[in-house]
RNA sequence: CGGGGUGUAGCUCAGUAUGGUUAGAGUACCUGGUUUGGGACCAGGGGGCCGAAGGUUCGAGUCCUUUCACCCCGACCA
């Protein structure tokens, strides 16, 4: 791409209302636009980002045997009559009529969409386990949406389902599917931590997060500092017991309610951290199967309700997630696997020929290679184009500029913001082995 | 849903206590010129129903009433 036919506005001020690292950045670069209360229009560079989170879900779901499909955003409450969660929902379930006057809701998450598309299809043992998931705008009115990407109430989830005919195999598959999401997330670049979680108002038992770990997190887990376990403070604190007053904000307090902060898994010690949420994971049993009659033949030819699972994770979140992760005062720092661009080629000045013929000839090059390429073309000085290169956070950007008078260019890092000279007949090279 | 705050140019904001030229600045945008290694400079220019509706007044961005929107704190949050 162009810079100079791009649309990408940035802006040198933040939105006014904006609070965190995520939000204002990602306005700032051009990547979101509010346009109410918890909604956000996507433009170019996040929808670039959000399909390459998609494309990793995807891939990641086609090795453990998931099939994606696509349920109407739009479900008749029929539905939410039957599963009784018309009216747990509240008001956070978005209704409305049709012409017909028929109540129709938007829907926030969709166990019932996926049990009634399964149920009476899947009939027998011999076709469990079935797993099924989408990606997926959802709606929610939440009460009170901030932060952005963050807590929207129109955002984007892969939500998955899988159907069992035995506990045993859901265990098994759950399994599987917190490996996965595991993958999905180190692949995306980002630190991590999964924890027991709390199971919510959806019902159901044993239940995980995927904690982002990030200082903005609205989440306080307990991390051990030797193994993998973690824990939703509140969840390993048991805050029922200990009443709604209660708020576990320091080592300290753990220590006063545990009497140590020793890890219940190894002899590691236990600290605590901010988390963001941007996976759920949870076996379901058969709540919605037996609220929706959704059932099948065992080997004895006896009707059972299907034993379910379900899988979650925040897409449009961990666009903000990413950015809550990985930012410093100057703008977004994309992981490889999420930045919009691999490359941003500067010409620092387009009047000058042969900063300008190499830079097209690079570009049509690494276009040549299908490498995600932009080349800043625009009549612009130096500062005015590094300024903006580091708010929107190209990995590296190559810099072709006065040093081209000694054969040289430079690769820009915006991880560490170092410069490396690179000379002009090896840049090519270098930058296929950044990509 | 309780408590608080803010709506004036695309964006960030002055101006409102005490009503009174043609409503301002910075930035962004357009034209021309100078510049070209860290958001540069000079000159000229376009852009506003002062959130909306009603009212008070000779006169309202400013005062009064109603309403809408957005934000913050809290409660809530698969």
């Amino acid at each position: 791409m162009r810079r100079s036919r791009a649309f990408i506005p940035t802006t040198k001020e933040a939105p006014s209302d904006a609070q965190l690292a995520s939000h204002i950045f990602l306005s700032r670069a051009g990547f979101i636009s509010q346009v109410a209360a918890g909604l956000y229009s996507y433009m170019p560079l996040a929808k670039k980002v959000i399909r390459k989170i998609e494309n990793i879900i995807h891939d990641e779901m086609a090795n453990v045997g998931a099939e994606e499909v696509e349920l109407s955003f739009v479900a008749p409450s029929d539905l939410w009559i039957e599963s009784g969660r018309i009216d747990k929902f509240g008001k956070e379930l978005l209704r409305f009529y049709d012409r017909k006057e028929k109540l129709f809701v938007l829907g926030p998450t969709h166990e019932e969409m996926m049990v009634d598309l399964v149920r009476n299809r899947v009939t027998s043992y011999k076709n469990l386990p079935l797993n099924l998931y989408q990606i997926k705008t959802k709606f929610r009115d939440e009460v009170r949406p901030r932060y952005g990407l963050m807590r929207g109430r129109e955002f984007i989830m892969k939500d998955g389902y899988s159907f069992h005919a035995s506990q045993e195999d859901l265990d098994r598959e759950f399994e599987v599917l917190e490996a996965a999401y595991k993958r999905i997330i180190t692949r995306l670049g980002l630190d991590f931590r999964v924890v027991e979680a709390d199971s919510g108002a959806i019902g159901g038992s044993g239940s995980k997060e995927l904690m982002v770990i990030a200082d903005s997190g609205e989440d306080t887990i307990a991390v051990c500092d030797k193994c993998e376990y973690g824990a939703n403070v509140e969840v390993f604190l048991n805050m029922d017991e200990l009443g709604e007053d209660f708020d576990a904000n320091s080592i300290t307090d753990i220590k006063e309610i545990k009497g140590d902060d020793k890890c219940p898994d190894c002899d590691g010690k236990l600290s605590l951290t901010k988390g963001i949420e941007v996976g759920h994971i949870f076996k379901l049993g058969t709540t919605y199967s037996e609220a929706l009659k959704a059932n099948y033949l065992d080997e004895n030819g006896k009707s059972q309700p299907f034993i379910m699972g379900t899988y979650g994770m925040g897409v449009s979140r961990l666009v903000a997630a990413v950015i809550e992760q990985h930012h410093d005062e100057f703008g977004c720092i994309w992981t490889k696997a999420t930045a919009p661009y691999a490359i941003n080629i500067m010409v620092s000045n387009i009047k000058d020929e042969a900063q300008n013929t190499l830079g097209e000839e690079l570009y049509l090059k690494l276009l040549g290679e299908n490498v995600e390429v932009m080349l800043d073309d625009r009549k612009e000085r130096f500062g005015f184009k590094m300024k903006d290169a580091e708010l929107i956070g190209f990995p590296y950007t190559v810099i072709i500029g006065k040093e081209l008078l000694n054969g040289t260019v430079e690769i820009y890092e915006r991880k560490t913001r170092q410069k490396t000279t690179v000379v002009t007949g090896d840049i090519f090279k270098r930058v296929m082995e950044l990509v």
